[in-house]
Order: C-alpha cells, then sequence, then structure tokens
DNA sequence: CACTTGACCTGTCCGC
DNA sequence: TGCGGACAGGTCAAGT
C-alpha cells in the first residue's frame, strides 16, 4: 500500500519532526535485516544527527552526520512514526489514528531521541525492511540501479514514458505500470486510478497502446499522484502517516475499492477483476476490454 | 532477455 | 463458534 503518495507523505512529516534531532539508543526484536551489522549501529546510528530525509521511489533515505544513512521500505504494512513523549495517540481526533499506543505488537525497531519523542518503525507482516548504508554507496545498490525515473520530476517527460514502457512490450500495461524499472513510485492503488483515468483498459498489451493514450496515461498518473500527496496519501487499512494519521485520497478514489458502486464518469458498475496478479478495478464502459487479451 | 509465478508474512473475512 | 482457505500487494528469486 505504501506506494509514492504515502512515502513521500512519511518523508515530509519525518522532515518535520526529526531532522536536526539526535539519535540516543536502539532497540529491535530478532526480525532479519535490522541491525544489519550491530558494530556499525553502534558506531554510526547511536549517536548521530539526523540531517535531512529524502525519498527515492519508495525508499525512505534517512541521512546522518556520520555519512551513514538509514534506509527504510515499508512494503505493504510498514509504518514510520514519530511520537513526542506526552503524545496520547486519539486524543481528540480519534478518526483520524489508527494505532493507540507504541511500541505495540508490531514495532520492529523503536529509535529514542536525545531531544525528547520516539521513532517507531512497525511492520506486521515483516515484509519491509531498514538498513544501515554508507551514504555513498546508497546509489550502487541493486535496487537503486535499476529503478526508473521519478514521475513527478521535469525530467519525466512524454518521451522518457513512452521509451520505457515500451520495453515491456508484451505485458499488461498494469504489468509494466508496476515495474519500478519502468518508473517509480506506481503501486497497485495508482495504477488502477491512472488507468481509468486514461481511459485503458489494464489488460491491454503495451504493443497495443497507443502512443496518444500513453501520453494521457502520463497526464492522468501525475495528476493522481499530486492529488494523493495532497490528501496525504490513501489509508485502505495499515498506512499511517509520521504522526500515526490516516491518509484521506481513498475518499476521493474513482475506482480502488470502488466495485459494485458506479463509475463516477459514465454510472456503469465498477468491476473487481485480477490483472497482472493483482486485484484490479475497472470501468468496463470507459476501458474496455482488449480484442487480444 | 522478456515475462510470469511463487515466496515472503500476518491478520481479516467468508463460507461451511 | 471454529476452521480452512482466499486474499491483501511490494519486491525478488526462480521458473518458462
Amino acid at each position: 500500500m505504501p506506494e509514492l503518495p504515502e512515502v513521500e507523505t512519511v518523508r515530509r512529516g519525518l522532515e518535520r519532526l526529526i531532522v536536526n534531532k539526535t539519535i540516543k539508543a536502539e532497540e529491535h526484536d530478532t526480525q532479519k535485516g535490522f541491525p544489519n551489522n550491530p558494530e556499525e549501529v553502534a558506531q554510526f546510528l547511536i549517536g548521530a544527527t539526523i540531517t535531512a530525509v529524502r525519498r527515492r521511489a519508495k525508499v525512505l533515505l534517512i541521512d546522518l552526520s556520520t555519512g551513514y544513512s538509514l534506509l527504510v521500505h515499508l512494503k505493504m504494512t510498514g509504518q514510520m512514526v514519530y511520537v513526542d513523549d506526552a503524545a496520547r495517540f486519539g486524543a481528540g481526533h480519534p478518526n483520524d489514528s489508527l494505532i493507540h499506543e507504541l511500541p505495540d505488537r508490531s514495532t520492529r525497531v523503536t529509535l529514542t531521541l536525545k531531544e525528547g519523542g520516539k521513532l517507531f518503525f512497525n511492520d506486521q507482516r515483516k515484509f519491509g525492511w531498514m538498513k544501515l548504508l554508507p551514504t555513498e554507496l546508497i546509489m550502487e545498490t541493486p535496487f537503486m540501479q535499476k529503478v526508473g525515473p521519478e514521475p513527478l520530476e521535469a525530467t519525466f517527460t512524454d518521451e522518457v514514458f513512452i521509451s520505457r514502457v515500451r520495453r515491456r512490450k508484451n505485458s499488461p500495461i498494469k504489468a509494466a505500470l508496476l515495474d519500478q524499472s519502468v518508473l517509480a513510485g506506481i503501486g497497485n492503488i495508482y495504477a488502477d486510478e491512472g488507468l481509468w483515468g486514461a481511459k485503458i483498459h489494464p489488460s491491454t498489451l503495451v504493443r497495443d497502446v497507443t502512443d496518444k493514450q500513453l501520453r494521457e496515461l502520463r497526464t492522468e498518473l501525475q495528476t493522481v499522484l499530486k492529488l494523493a500527496i495532497e490528501k496525504g496519501g490513501s489509508t485502505d487499512r495499515n498506512y499511517v502517516n509520521a504522526e500515526g494519521k490516516k491518509g484521506s485520497y481513498m475518499d476521493f478514489a474513482r475506482v480502488f475499492r470502488k466495485e459494485n458502486t458506479p463509475c463516477p464518469r459514465c454510472g456503469m458498475t465498477i468491476m473487481k477483476t485480477r490483472v497482472a496478479g493483482r486485484g484490479t478495478h475497472i470501468c468496463l464502459h470507459c476501458q474496455p476490454e482488449p480484442q487480444h487479451a
């Protein structure tokens, strides 16, 4: 669920809440993957000041004064939540919050800050990970080597999008959008939303999608990603921002999780099906089924 | 090389 | 009520 808008929302929250603060202590459970090297944690994490919080694709990059960075991937159910020492979840905004008390049983890593407050990495399904890495080596990791362009940067032009998507000519267009080496940050929610916006059936093979449709799709993806960031992301089940609060994009979603409701464009009932191994939401009137797929 | 499928996990929901 | 199975969906390894 955390896709580009959710990770970007967390990034913005963390930037506001933890930059210039110093990590005093670290605790973790026995989850594989962290700490990757306890000696590095002692030397380069404990006592480090957080200098910046960046994002590339769906990965958070928390830069430290020691020349190391903490990389975090939330995968499906990961959360990065900052709590100050006086926080009481749900107080005043009971509908905003999914979290009542931290740590809870999904907490994997807890960072205590010298200035007060704690940062929790929670992950119910344990697919997510946290890694400590020298900052200068981030871009040499296999994922960073292969990941595609950021869809909201000015360099992400129609030409760039079309040429990269065309590498997957025999794939359904939805599979191509989910491929992080084609472009960064799209997941199941925004793939469905963008394809509905561009009126393309998700099963259509890339070779059967016209350049004109791909130009519309690029525009739709950018529009929906920007709107989702503005709404603080989508909370389907687990996602919360850096303050433990839900995002509201699901209130604006046109097809995702809207099966059996009317299409906001034509009124036909939205269907749920399966494409590229994923639950997929479509309006068959707006997104006619391709002939050969 | 292009493409698809299964594995990794846990919690929830649905049918019997 | 209990229980098995499907499902949720990001990424990588292994398979065709």
